[in-house]
DNA sequence: ATTGCTTACTAAATCGATTTAGTACCCTTA
DNA sequence: TAAGGGTACTAAATCGATTTAGTAAGCAAT
């Protein structure tokens, strides 16, 4: 039997409201009343009703992630972050996948918005060029915040890698390793994200003068790291010019280095390749591979920060200013070489 | 500004009562209006609040899972099954980490118990010998299915792998492989799972006539693949007279792939290693490496199946009895071969 | 002794739905 | 025509908390 504030009120033989005052440390409940209610609450183990507390505080206490996928390990250590974090101060986390695309992401937005969640919290799909839903997140006065793929167009909190830099350090080392025909891979020709590495790219290689060639740029069907298996074996079975690769995209390391490991033969001066990575370790014992550690984990520790943090600032009713954080990878220019 | 059934009974002239039945298709209401409050429902966007609903229904349409760790690519695979299933059928699902740590799980149980969600999902800790936690979620008429690790001790759902048979295959194969010095990884001396796998491994052994060595066990102390990573490479270096090892933990997999990857030299006729592991393809370029496949997706989609079995008996009002299912891994003796 | 001001409490409304117990109204049937 | 029964609706209680608007008691000041 579940314990109720009207049952602790009928068995101390005082008002409910003087309970629920009590416990929420109201000025006008006298030490003594407090110090006796307090205490009969604990030991029968009282905790509010989180469903009948909504009504009134229209809070939940309950936060929901939109992820692409959950294949991908970039983002299993970002949404370890988020629910590390979240539960830490009393918040539960319900996630749901996107599958990149824009139609399944209106729909678990909705999905969210009825629940009636505190807060969202998006990494775009691929293919999301119109932000309806996103407005009606902000129109529902929910707390929204968009992490590794967002966009310009919409005004609320925004976390991402410094895609541009990062970017450009991944181009330069190749040509560092004195590649210059570099192919690009791209997943999406729409995404910020997407598009922010492209510039990261067509910058280095316009810093080293070497020209931009539509053909060596690569738009990936989907992100599967059987796919990226299979395009490797091909790729390297052809007869292909191509001296480095440079692939943005965190799922696709573990098809590579899978494609790596069953090379029997020595594969030096072959393809060179540098990718985004969660994994631990840069190259996996192969010396043409590169993986630039992208931190999720972390990514979604900053998430619900300033989720927290905008939370706070709206129950002591200051104006909201929205942040918009860069992260940088654990790597950087230096440790690239 | 969100609709209420009040708002809606307002705008046509019936009242709350008319509306809330007509949308739940109580036969005393009209099939005209019906119709007519079902067509403006529709057209202004109107869903129930779940939060009100709960005061009455008791239901939250949550459910949460509590899953040892987030590194482990097994559980990753489980999480994707059970949001998937779950988010068809509209449930919103909660996940929580124990960290593999009996109190912390504990603790996270407190946690959606307090929230009320309808089902709670756990893969045991492997410290995990006390079940009040347990006990206190059946005692609160919520819904509990173990999973993966689950125990003998508690009458619920429960859903895990055939370990001891899958234990039998593994280690047969390496003692069909010519070995006979065969290592034991073992994560937990008191879990349910770990007691299994041992079973399995020891019938192989008594089975080819091999006898059993207390040395040959190995308690890992945790699971990360960086520790595995450093145990197979001391292991290697050293001067050991071990032939075979099985490993029935499916994070070490990775640890073990990059620490064969960096070895330069033939590694043929060294130790060999069966492991299980949620990654595609059984060897990765490593002939001396085995991975038994475990299908966390299709155990999470079982999990959900089992809750809205149970959820659908009590509706009618049926008595309950549970489930135990053991799935069987992808591979089999004929396929290890 | 009346007014005014604290202090410490409570009654009742409220949040958004569901459900029980009625109540009109019309149509049969004896 | 009065009793009986079905149809279509509504009033009001309820779920478990929070909060607004009181109120009663005690004390000081005029």
């Amino acid at each position: 039997m579940k314990i109720t504030l009207k049952e602790i009120a009928k068995q101390l033989n005082v008002s409910p409201t003087t309970v629920s005052k009590a416990l929420q440390d109201y000025p006008d409940i006298s030490a003594e009343t407090k110090k006796k209610i307090k205490k009969y609450a604990k030991q029968v183990g009282y905790t509010p009703s989180i469903q009948a507390a909504y009504l009134r505080t229209q809070k939940t206490r309950i936060v929901g992630v939109i992820v692409p996928n959950f294949t991908d390990h970039f983002y299993n250590g970002l949404i370890e972050g988020v629910i590390e974090k979240a539960s830490k101060n009393g918040y539960l986390v319900v996630i749901l996948q996107s599958g990149d695309s824009q139609k399944k992401e209106k729909k678990m937005v909705n999905r969210l918005l009825h629940q009636q969640v505190d807060g969202i919290f998006i990494s775009l799909a691929r293919d999301t060029i119109n932000y309806d839903h996103l407005n009606k997140i902000i129109e529902s006065k929910t707390s929204l915040t968009l992490f590794d793929n967002t966009t310009k167009s919409i005004n609320c909190n925004k976390i991402s890698f410094d895609e541009r830099n990062e970017s450009f350090v991944a181009t330069e080392h190749l040509i560092k390793c004195g590649c210059k025909k570099i192919m690009f891979f791209r997943d999406s020709l729409v995404s910020q994200k997407s598009i922010d590495q492209f510039i990261g790219y067509r910058k280095a290689l316009d810093q080293y003068n070497i020209p931009f060639e539509k053909k060596y740029v690569h738009i990936t069907e989907n992100k599967m790291d059987d796919d990226a298996y299979e395009f490797i074996k091909a790729l390297y079975n052809s007869k292909s010019e191509i001296e480095g690769i440079f692939i943005p995209n965190h799922v696709i390391s573990l098809g590579i280095i899978k494609f790596f490991n069953e090379q029997k033969t020595v594969f030096h001066n072959k393809i060179k390749i540098v990718s985004f990575s969660p994994l631990n370790g840069q190259q996996w014992g192969h010396s043409n591979l590169k993986l630039i550690k992208l931190n999720g984990k972390k990514m979604g520790g900053k998430i619900i920060k300033s989720f927290l943090n905008e939370q706070n600032l709206l129950k002591m009713k200051l104006p909201l200013t929205f942040s918009t954080e860069l992260l940088k990878s654990k790597e950087n220019i230096t440790n690239l070489k």
